[in-house]
DNA sequence: TCTTCATATCTGCGCTTGCGAATATATCGG
DNA sequence: CCGATATATTCGCAAGCGCAGATATGAAGA
């Protein structure tokens, strides 16, 4: 039987070890950790993170299939949000990694980029007229 | 400059990613989980994985790399025991992975055949005369 | 020194992953 | 329908990883 990330979502044979692959890749760390407590549209990680657009997108596919992150459409934009996973596990894990990072200086410094590229949208050009991030209540 | 695992354990410049590469593979936490709270010795992740030699011996080095475990030699025999990273959140990862460990079933039955093996190695020739297991304190 | 045992490392192969570049899809406004 | 914009996917390549099998190293004993 082929075996693929996004057949590990249930409860009874998911393995750690996807959640761990998820997390093993720094760019992905930085966009759950700017993911974390806001629903945040495409357009931005490209600009905080400074990397190309298929850059982003193929990570944030790789965190989808994970079952780590949903993504919602609205017009043109994409909205990504955080989903913790079934299993209890692996939901324990993930918080605890994101309340880490958070305490990261350069994952700090990631969030100050988020809140002055949403605060002046204008001085980003790839920004002007994107929906701006929605703070959004886990059960962190 | 080269990057590479072993470099990671200092304080400053630690990545996560690091730690979560070393935990993406199952037969890496089914070492790690025996590892736990015992020393133990190659031979007997052998017999209790079931698996070949040079793999387990592959797994442990890449664990090593990574400044998870640490081994020691006795006569012809290495010593694996779990070493907490210095950075405090991947220590606090680590920990809390173990913890989880534990609970699951397929980690559980390791250990448990691990005692049996340790109870009765004359059952098992590859263990006959190795050293046992021996349980350590950690700061868990 | 020769042999044996325990463990580590190397070799060659196939699979996965990450990347940049190019291209495709989807939505919107005209 | 057409062009522009936002995002996703594909392609080709290079690097890394996991594996089995073979070989090397290191320690102990005859």
């Amino acid at each position: 039987m082929m075996y693929t990330a996004c057949m590990a979502k249930t409860q009874a044979d998911f393995s750690l070890d996807v959640l761990f692959r998820a997390l093993a890749d720094t760019t992905r760390l930085r966009l759950l950790n700017l993911i974390a407590d806001r629903e945040i549209c495409v357009c931005y990680f490209v600009e905080i993170l400074k990397t190309s657009q298929p850059k982003v997108s193929r990570h944030l596919a790789y965190l989808r299939k994970a079952g780590i992150v949903a993504s919602r459409r609205e017009g043109k934009w994409m909205h990504y949000r955080l989903t913790i996973p079934k299993d209890e596990m692996a939901a324990r894990i993930l918080r605890e990694t994101l309340r880490h990072l958070q305490e990261r200086p350069e994952m700090k410094r990631d969030v100050a980029r988020l809140s002055s590229a949403c605060c002046a949208p204008q001085k980003y050009v790839l920004l002007q007229g994107a929906p701006q991030p929605v703070l959004v209540h886990t059960n962190n």
